[in-house]
DNA sequence: GCCGCTTTGTTGCATATGCAACATTTAGGA
DNA sequence: TCCTAAATGTTGCATATGCAACAAAGCGGC
């Protein structure tokens, strides 16, 4: 179920189709098992405590972060998601008074976001539940462990950092 | 979107809701990243040679690997989904010939399933677009780092070797 | 055997999603 | 200027999903 388009690099493909070595393979399973794992407990965390999915959360904290009305296209690159997926997600969470769709000057096909009161509240509620959530589910490494994945990690997706975190 | 209920152990918690340590939350936000990313490449390959998704070439590979006509429940765990969810992808693969669902004398809640020789067919071909596509995806690291890789994700998660690859 | 409880799997309904088509605005040239 | 192409979002429709309720069969004690 692909959320987008995939960002990897299209290889010059000078080399015939190749089947994945066994550590490749070990790898690509574990990533998939863990990585569902560990979203899903802090999805289910979330939904104990009748908080709404962790996206919601995300185009919050992207909004909080930064620190001004933003476009839907700004957000959506960050986001990893389709503009349609965006397009209503926000639906939804203007529809709960989460966010508002300002209008904007500059570019009147778009508009800008930003975050009600309501919206800032919820997200930093979400973060009491979803900070303890990420660390029951990854606090089984140790910190210079936790480091070595996500260069791993990072050496294989060559993404940029994004901060999630709450930071007061 | 919680696929399944978490397989995380329910931890004692003699200790505070705790905030992730920062190379914690740095793993986490890879984590999410690029098990998408890859995820998003794989899936894209497939649909761009009109394959379906990955999720059918599991269920074909573990009904494979079973060697032998297979209850739903015995799928469900190792595919790591929940039994409605796994009910309507057999509707669908059902519906298109793929599998077919034969009675279980041993016990008539259920039923045994059993992939169709055009099962078969699909997953070999399936895995020809599927094993370029992940070397594609996670053949930026070097083989040892891919061991390093998936030896601190199962740290993580703790899940038992499951087996994806064609083996002929 | 009989009764309640568990296991196994399915389904009705409301909601969410993917896709392609669309509307609007901007940008770029002739 | 005017026309075409690209960028930015949204939406109609068909399909997929989550959830809770359900059906049917096994299990265990009496």
């Amino acid at each position: 179920m692909p959320l987008q388009q995939s960002r990897l690099k299209s290889l010059t493909r000078n080399s015939a189709p190749k089947v994945p070595s066994d550590p490749i393979q070990r790898a690509w399973i574990a990533l998939g098992r863990v990585s569902q794992a560990v979203q899903c407990h802090v999805e289910n965390e979330l939904k104990k405590a009748d908080f709404p999915e962790l996206s919601w959360y995300t185009v919050l904290w992207e909004l909080e972060r930064a620190g001004k009305p933003t476009r839907p296209k700004d957000l959506a690159i960050p986001l990893f998601i389709l503009p349609y997926q965006l397009s209503r997600l926000v639906d939804r969470m203007e529809a709960d008074g989460l966010v508002k769709r300002i209008v904007c000057k500059e570019d009147k096909r778009g508009h800008l976001l930003e975050p009600t009161p309501k919206g800032f509240a919820l997200r930093k509620a979400m973060w009491g539940v979803y900070a303890p959530a990420m660390d029951e589910a990854m606090g089984k490494i140790e910190d210079k462990e936790a480091l070595k994945l996500a260069e791993l990690l990072n050496k294989l997706g060559g993404i940029e950092h994004v901060d999630c975190a709450d930071k007061g």
